[in-house]
DNA sequence: CAGGATCCAAATAGATACTG
DNA sequence: CAGTATCTATTTGGATCCTG
């Protein structure tokens, strides 16, 4: 399961990709639908902090993807729900370690930064003694 | 090893960390490093489409999150090397599954996408009887 | 309710020129 | 070689108003 066919091609390839899985909302949205189906707004609501308009151009992407599918249903007032596909069932899994892993790890990181910061600090405003 | 503490606690920090691991560069350094050290030019060649300035911008990220380490030998021309931290290395399990599942499901995306984009058009441009 | 359309502010990325 | 600084072009995102 090794990855190593043309360099140029995979690359630009999977930048396109993980640049949409990668995504913050579209993790979010495969997070909360992992759960089942849900309703527009109630994905608005869960997912904190996220606009109407991300949230529609998310679930556009994800859906030109193969990744969730839309369902309408020509009530009034109108009721559309999301859900994965197999396809998006399958990215679960490897979104989930990433999540994981950044739930481990993320006091290490924001350590690593403090200390970092507070060094860059130190070498741009140099002396400072006393006062 | 599930993730279920105060949600939006929880997902503003996280989307922080992921975009920053799920940023394109990022993933493209990372992967490259994982087979051992490289300096600055190495990987600007390596990484093709990378200007100078995102990778710059992307390795002090890394840095500051503690992923990887940069050595500068004092010597004339300078010379830098960029390796993982043991931190990062802990990163290249789950980049390298999400690397997978990309490759794997590349295709069904693309082909995803070409349909859905078809549909659209039908959606927009409907009757062409003739020409 | 579930968006589409529009406007505008802010973040981001590329190109270019310069430096120790 | 390995950057930094700067300028600009593009992308992105939020806010707002409107509709079936």
């Amino acid at each position: 399961m090794s990855v190593e066919p043309d360099e140029a091609m995979v690359c630009t390839a999977m930048g396109d990709i993980l640049n949409r899985i990668g995504d913050k909302w579209s993790v979010m949205v495969v997070g909360r639908l992992k759960g089942g189906t849900m309703r527009f707004s109630e994905l608005r609501r869960a997912i904190d902090g996220v606009s109407q308009r991300m949230l529609t151009l998310t679930l556009r992407n994800l859906e030109r993807d193969g990744l969730v599918t839309r369902t309408v249903y020509p009530e009034i007032p109108p009721r559309v729900e999301y859900a994965l596909t197999e396809l998006g069932q399958t990215l679960t899994g490897p979104i989930g370690a990433l999540w994981d892993w950044a739930a481990e790890h993320q006091d290490a990181i924001s350590q690593s930064r403090t200390s970092y910061d507070r060094a860059q600090m130190m070498a741009h405003e140099p002396i400072r003694r006393r006062a």
